[in-house]
DNA sequence: CCGCCATTTTTTGCATGCAAAATTCAATCA
DNA sequence: TGATTGAATTTTGCATGCAAAAAATGGCGG
């Protein structure tokens, strides 16, 4: 019953990853933007001590490309590097789908088509920013029927890499549709515990979002001209 | 023609890492075991702060566990941990082969063709050590053909979580006989360029060896009583 | 006018110092 | 004797200072 002093209770070094993190996931650091120590501290109100060490992990997380002596710059994905990080990423999907198809319960896969009502409802009126959160949370809430914790973190932190590009993504009516036509046959194959099925429809899922970013990356709408390699 | 100064041009706190990491793998920091940071600061020869940065990178590859205000500890998995984090290695190196059955090259194939003979011959020594060396350069052969390197390095993140659990497995004959059956049909799936074989073999490789580290685990041979939970 | 080298300035990397939290230990009380 | 509380010690977390490396600036020569 000691479980109630929980909040404010991170250390700053995780606050301030945390916030550099949604700088860089929604582009308020520029990709390819340098990092520049004394003026993130001063902006974040720290040290540069626990700064760095945030700016580490963003490294580890494949965020920030760090060079040696010359600090961090934002990463500015490649086609090869998007191509590389969405067949990795359809492949978690897939597999979240298949185990979580295999392992949903029934409460479960209520709340999830609760949740799919919600998105629906966001589809109809077209509010693409309500359309995007609740896509995040039916995809995060497939992850977790999965029930493999390893599977979750790897897919997170993964999917922050690109995170950043999806957000600039502007649906159309033609692709939107069939993003919605996919969630309702996830849906029924959850509901079927059709593993297969589902492992299939998030893959076609995962890989026609890469196409719709790599277009958006060759249309230069992104970033003029790519020359960066991500590393990790 | 400025590619010749690259060695020791790594960072303190990147050797540090290394160093804890290999630490950590090879089992000289037993699981469980807190990270004392002065202890290791005498140890390292070198002040906390590059230390503390090398920790954190490790608790982002998931081989600590950091607790706020109370240092860090190795990772002690637990079953479900190992169930769990093999769950989701057996799909990464079932894509790995896959990928790698479809994009390996003449001369890779010789190489690896070459590489695994060795192998073979640690085998007909019942050279273990010599085995387990060259049969990690076999596996990271597979990964480098599947020519993603996004996989590459999420594979190797995660590999090393079990790394030194691995390291304890003792191969019965039996057991060594499977596995080298296993890379026999491995071969033959790249030769043939047979995507599907090849995730098969690896895929059940893979999970072969999770059950050795069970049974071991359930042995009670790795550590008495697996208490603590994973994280990341 | 442009390029190259030396000097200054900035920035990163590491060490140290100090405060707060946690752990340890002991003394007191039930 | 055992538990509990409180002080002493240890340990973590953060800030600051200093040295080395990189970048920026300026001067010189072609």
């Amino acid at each position: 019953m000691a479980e109630i002093i929980e909040i404010s209770r991170l250390a700053l070094h995780d606050q301030v990853a945390a916030r550099l993190r949604t700088m860089l996931v929604e582009g308020h650091i520029a990709p390819g933007a340098k990092l520049n120590e004394r003026e993130l501290s001063e902006q974040l109100r720290v040290s540069r001590t626990p700064l760095r060490e945030a700016i580490k992990l963003l490294g580890a997380e494949g965020l920030v490309d760090l060079l040696p002596n010359r600090g961090a710059v934002a990463v500015k994905l490649t086609e090869a590097d998007v191509v590389n990080t969405f067949e990795v990423l359809a492949m978690l999907e897939g597999m979240s789908g298949e185990l979580a198809a295999q392992r949903i319960g029934d409460e479960e896969l209520a709340e999830l088509r609760a949740v799919h009502y919600e998105m629906m409802a966001c589809f109809a009126r077209r509010d693409l920013s309500g359309y995007y959160r609740i896509n995040n949370n039916i995809h995060t809430a497939i992850n977790a029927a999965a029930r493999n914790p390893v599977l979750t973190a790897t897919y997170r932190s993964i999917n922050a890499r690109v995170q950043s590009l999806r957000f600039r993504t502007n649906q159309n009516e033609a692709k939107w549709k069939l993003a919605v036509a996919e969630h309702e046959q996830m849906i029924e194959a959850l509901a079927a515990h059709d593993a297969e099925a589902m492992r299939k429809v998030l893959v076609a899922h995962v890989l026609r979002k890469r196409d719709t970013v790599l277009e958006l990356l060759r249309a230069g709408e992104i970033y003029p001209k790519p020359q960066r390699k991500a590393s990790t």
